[in-house]
DNA sequence: GCCGTTTTCGGCCCGACTGTTTTCAGTCG
C-alpha cells in the first residue's frame, strides 16, 4: 500500500493529539505537530524518495527518531507508540477536540468522569453534569452543546481539497490497466461545492470491464456497501463514501447530467421536458419511444430550447429559466485571473519567502501578487510592525527590479480591532499598494456590534478589501453575527472590494453572498491566502465558488491588469 | 522530540479571551 504524505501526517497529529490527553510533555506534542505540518508540505512524496533513493530527505523539524517512524510507516509495519496510546486511551476521546471550548486538559477531565463518547458527552451537558467538573460550568456546557450540534451538520461531508485528492486517488488507482475507460467526476464534487458527501464516478468502457471489481479491491476501503453488475459502492478510509456506474457511452450525456444533479435542478429539467412533451431520464431524452438527445449534455440542453449550463449553476436558484431567456453569465475561468492580491511569506506566518511565491504565481500565469503579511496584533502569526513591513517593503523594491516587468505589491493584511479601528496607523498605511483588512478576534459579539465595528473600519480610506468577511471555518466555526447587505452597500459607497478568501476550509464569502454582492455592485477580489507557494493553487476553489455565485470577469478585481488595478485601487483612497 | 551548541542539555511563540474563579487555568489563534 503506497502512503502519501499527507497519510504520515495525520498519523503523526493523532500521536500528538493522544499525547496532549495524557499530559505529555508540550515540546514533544509540538515536535509531532510541527513534523506533521512540515510533511504535509513536503513537495515530493516520501514514499518515492524511499523507493529511489533508498533513504528520506532531511526535513527540517524532523530527527532521527521521527525519520525512522516515517520509514516504518513506508514499509506498512505501523508505529508502536501509537499502537500503545491506543490501546490507553479511547480513540472517540481524540473527536472531543474538535469541540470548542475542549482542549487536552478538559478532555482529560471528561475521561477521568467516565465519559468516552460524544453520546455521553451530550447527555452529560444536557443533564448539567459536566457543571459539577472543576473548569467546567453552565456557559461551557452550552458551548459544548452547540459545537457537538455544528459538527453533526457537516458530518461525513469533506472539504472540497480533500474529495479532491480522494477523487484524483481513486481515478488513477481505477485506470490502472484499463486504457479502454473513460472516467467521468459527477456529483456535487463536480458542482464545487464547499462541501462534499460523497464521490460519484461514471464509468464508460467500450468493452467489459471488471472495473467495479477494481474498486471493491481498493486497499483504502473499508466496507463495500453494495456491488452489482452495474453499480458499486464502497466506503473508504476517512468515512468518505464512492459511487462507480458502469454507464453506455451513447447516453453518457444523460448519465452524467442526471448524476451531477442538483436533485432541484434535474427536477426543473424534467418540468420542461414534460412541457415539451418529453420524457428525462438518466438513459436519455425520448419523444415517445424515440431518443432525441443523450450522448452530450449540450445537446439535451439544446433539445430542451436553452443553453448549455456550467455544473457550478445548477442549483435550482433561476439558472433554468435564465438558460431558456439566453442570458447566464460568461462564468469567470482561471485563465483570466491576473495574480493574487492575498498571500503570507516566511515574514509571517507563511512559509516560503516573497521570491519563492513569486516564482510560483509567475508559473501560474499571473502579472501581479500583492504580499499581505500579518499585522503586529496577530502575534501568534508573528505580525509585523510599521518597522519591519519597511524593511520588508525594501526587499520588495529589490525583487521588483530582478521580476520585472512582474509586479510585487506592498501590502498587508491589518487587523480590525475590536473598537474598530486598524491595527497600524494611516502614516504608514498610505505607503502601503494595497490593504486587505481582516477581523482576527472578537467574534461573538452583537450583530449590530459586529456590523459597526466593521462600517467603522471600513471608514478608514485606506481600507482596500475586506479580507474573508463573515470569519467562517466550515465545520468547526460558524460566521459571526453581522448585518452583511449593510457592508455591502457600505463597501459600495467607498469603493471597497469584498474577498472572496479561497482557503478550502473559509470559502468566505459563500456562494450566495458572491451573487448578492454581484446584484449590489460590489466588485469581489478572488485570493488565495496562500501561506505557501503550493498553496497559490487553493484559487481553483475560490474560482469555483464565485462561479456557483454567477460571477464573471468584469465581477472579480483581479481579472484587470496591473496599471487598471493600481488605478481603481487608488481611487477609493 | 528537535535543534543548536561557547556540542549532549536547555529552550522550544505567546498574548488575549473565556469562563472559571476570586487569582487563574485552559483554550484559541
Amino acid at each position: 500500500m503506497v502512503i502519501q504524505n499527507r497519510e504520515i501526517a495525520r498519523y503523526f497529529e493523532q500521536i500528538a493529539d493522544y499525547l496532549a490527553i495524557q499530559n505529555a510533555n508540550p515540546f514533544r506534542i509540538r515536535a509531532y505537530r510541527n513534523a506533521a505540518e512540515a510533511i504535509e508540505r513536503w513537495p515530493v512524496e516520501l514514499t518515492k524518495c524511499l523507493k529511489e533513493q533508498g533513504s528520506i530527505p532531511k526535513i527540517p523539524g524532523i530527527g532521527k527518531d521521527l525519520n525512522d517512524k516515517i520509514i516504518k510507516l513506508i514499509k506498512g509495519s505501523g508505529i508502536a507508540l501509537l499502537d500503545d496510546l491506543k490501546k490507553k486511551i479511547p480513540s472517540t476521546l481524540l473527536e472531543f477536540l474538535d469541540i470548542a471550548g475542549l482542549g487536552p486538559r478538559r478532555v482529560q477531565a471528561l475521561w477521568n468522569k467516565g465519559i468516552k463518547t460524544k453520546e455521553e458527552l451530550k447527555i452529560a451537558a444536557k443533564e448539567h453534569k459536566l457543571s459539577e467538573l472543576k473548569g467546567f460550568g453552565s456557559d461551557l456546557e452550552s458551548k459544548i452543546l452547540k459545537s457537538i450540534e455544528l459538527g453533526e451538520k457537516y458530518q461525513n461531508r469533506f472539504l472540497l481539497d480533500d474529495a479532491w485528492s480522494f477523487c484524483e486517488e481513486i481515478k488513477k488507482y481505477l485506470l490502472v490497466g484499463m486504457p479502454q475507460v473513460q472516467l467521468l467526476v459527477a456529483g456535487s464534487l463536480r458542482r464545487g461545492k464547499e462541501t462534499v458527501g460523497d464521490l460519484d464516478l461514471l464509468a464508460i468502457s467500450k468493452n467489459k470491464t471488471n472495473i467495479l471489481k477494481r474498486l471493491v479491491e481498493f486497499q483504502k476501503c473499508e466496507k463495500v456497501i453494495n456491488y452489482g453488475s452495474k453499480k458499486a459502492t464502497i466506503q473508504i478510509q476517512g468515512g468518505m463514501q464512492v459511487d462507480l456506474r458502469l454507464i453506455d457511452s451513447n447516453s453518457s450525456g444523460s448519465a452524467l447530467l442526471y448524476f451531477t444533479g442538483s436533485k432541484d435542478h434535474n427536477i426543473a429539467l424534467r418540468k420542461i421536458a414534460i412541457q415539451h412533451g418529453f420524457k428525462l431520464s438518466e438513459y436519455g431524452l425520448f419523444k415517445g419511444n424515440v431518443n432525441i438527445a443523450s450522448k452530450t449534455e449540450k445537446e439535451i440542453y439544446q433539445s430542451l430550447g436553452m443553453n448549455y449550463i456550467e455544473p457550478e449553476l445548477r442549483e435550482g436558484r433561476g439558472e433554468v429559466e435564465s438558460a431558456i431567456r439566453g442570458d447566464l453569465p460568461q462564468l469567470i475561468l482561471q485563465s483570466q485571473i491576473k495574480g493574487d492580491l492575498h498571500v503570507h511569506t516566511v515574514a509571517s506566518d507563511g512559509h516560503d519567502s516573497i521570491a519563492q511565491m513569486v516564482v510560483k504565481a509567475k508559473r501560474k500565469g499571473y502579472t501581479y501578487l500583492a504580499i499581505t503579511d500579518h499585522s503586529k496584533r496577530t502575534r501568534i502569526a508573528g505580525g509585523l510592525n510599521v518597522d519591519a513591513f519597511k524593511k520588508q517593503y525594501e526587499e520588495i523594491d529589490r525583487l521588483n527590479e530582478i521580476y520585472h516587468p512582474f509586479r510585487i505589491l506592498k501590502g498587508v493584511e491589518v487587523d480590525i480591532l475590536e473598537d474598530g479601528t486598524l491595527d497600524l496607523p494611516d502614516s504608514f498605511l498610505k505607503d502601503t499598494d494595497l490593504t486587505v483588512c481582516s477581523i482576527h478576534e472578537g467574534f461573538s459579539y452583537s450583530s449590530k456590534k459586529q456590523t459597526q465595528r466593521m462600517i467603522k473600519a471600513m471608514d478608514n480610506r485606506y481600507f482596500n478589501i475586506l479580507g474573508h468577511p463573515s470569519g467562517r471555518l466550515i465545520g468547526r466555526r460558524e460566521p459571526y453575527d453581522y448585518d452583511f447587505e449593510k457592508i455591502l452597500r457600505f463597501a459600495l459607497e467607498r469603493g471597497i472590494y469584498i474577498e472572496l478568501n479561497s482557503q478550502p476550509d473559509r470559502l468566505d464569502i459563500n456562494d450566495e453572498q458572491s451573487r448578492m454582492a454581484k446584484s449590489f455592485g460590489v466588485p469581489i477580489v478572488i485570493s488565495s491566502d496562500a501561506h505557501s507557494a503550493i498553496e497559490l493553487d487553493f484559487i481553483e476553489f475560490g474560482i469555483k465558488q464565485a462561479r456557483r455565485g454567477w460571477l464573471e470577469k468584469t465581477d472579480v478585481l483581479n481579472t484587470f491588469s496591473f496599471d487598471q488595478l493600481i488605478r481603481k485601487l487608488n481611487s477609493g483612497r
